[in-house]
RNA sequence: CGCGGGGUAGAGCAGUUGGUAGCUCGUCGGGCUCAUAACCCGGAGGUCGUUGGUUCAAAUCCUUCCCCCGCAA
């Protein structure tokens, strides 16, 4: 069966490599165009390019889809199935019906729920119990698609969005393999979505980083954890902005304003939140360092709790 | 050369008009105490990221390279 893959972060190339891994044929990949990045700002390929190139597989970087040049080039490439895993563009009618067996998608949500371009970081900001990652055939709307497969995962209390990332894409290229392997036979399953159920999510941006501490104690520990490692949640102390990339529960109850930070120890800075609980944050960073455990950053910028500014 | 921050005891930081390298924590030893992660006394531990230069003298000024962090995604 020959696949045309379509993606391009790791999350993407983790699949790609799962297929190629699996044995199955793909007889080209698109990635979006090379774009500078990173620290030097130097041109850099796509993870999914990485791997293309390293099979020697021919790989298309087309600035659109919608000029009919890609159209031709897929038709070119006479596919049974497309596979399209986090490509970064929506693909037009078209193309979804040029491979025999049309394209199919991963999702890292349980669809319907959390449709959209951050699922894994939003199940963890909204303190979902679990997620999973389901393959669809897809269709003219974007995580609208028949559902083929789903595999459902617990979302551990102080994971990170990085860390579930991590899973569920272990969990999603299996799931890949299976359904690959289930079209190609005819026995795969497929199963309308209950779109009434569905729920959105949107991509994540700075803006979402500064802590609102009026929050209970699990919605801001879901929120450090979800935005990490990125855009990683920030909280303003004395006119420094810390990002904060861990935290604990305490047992302790406070009076006072949300955002007070009740003590900073060896144990962490214990900050005051909505609901009379309150947090511990045990890992922070300062602005031009690198992160470390609260303890040790407080050894250098000591912080005074009568006065909530730094000694 | 995209922009900016930074590399100083095991850890986190201070230290630039150049002049014997400091603080907090940890660590080791001793003391106090019913006891202690508390307190007191004492000790060990640093070629100040790397190369070259200026100077009587460089952590500090100039130069080469390496590494880390943030912006941008």
């Amino acid at each position: 069966m020959r696949i045309v893959f379509m993606g391009t972060p790791d999350f993407a190339a983790t699949h790609l490599q799962a297929l190629l891994d699996g044995g199955f044929e793909v007889c080209g990949v698109f990635t979006q165009p090379d774009k500078p990045s990173k620290r030097g700002m130097q041109m850099r390929y796509s993870p999914v390019k990485e791997i293309a190139l390293q099979y020697g597989l021919p790989v298309y970087q087309p600035e659109t889809l919608r000029d009919g040049a890609s159209c031709e080039i897929l038709r070119s490439l006479k596919p049974d199935l497309g596979v399209v895993v986090a490509y970064g563009k929506k693909l037009p009618e078209e193309m979804l019906s040029i491979p025999r067996l049309g394209c199919i998608n991963v999702h890292a949500s349980l669809l319907p729920k959390l449709r959209g371009s951050a699922p894994i970081q939003w199940a963890v900001l909204s303190g979902d119990e679990e997620t999973g990652v389901t393959t669809m055939h897809m269709g003219p709307d974007v995580d609208t698609g028949d559902i083929i497969y789903q595999e459902t995962t617990k979302i551990g209390e102080h994971e990170t969005s990085g860390e579930l990332f991590d899973r569920l894409q272990e969990l999603g290229k299996d799931l890949l393999c299976k359904t690959v392997t289930a079209l190609d036979e005819g026995t795969a399953p497929r199963c309308a979505q209950e779109h009434r159920d569905a729920t959105f999510t949107t991509m994540l941006c700075k803006e979402m980083s500064p802590l609102d501490f009026s929050k209970s104690p699990r919605e801001v520990l879901k929120w450090i954890y979800g935005l990490e490692p990125w855009p990683c949640a920030t909280m303003m102390l004395d006119g420094v902005t810390l990002r904060v990339h861990s935290a604990d529960y305490t047992e302790n109850t406070s009076d006072c304003a949300p955002g007070t930070v009740l003590s900073a120890d060896k144990n962490g800075f214990e900050v005051a939140c909505g609901g009379g609980g309150t947090i511990l944050l045990t890992e922070v960073q300062a602005p031009g360092g690198k992160r470390m455990k609260t303890r040790d950053f407080l050894l250098g910028h000591p912080f005074d709790v009568e006065t909530q500014k730094w000694k």
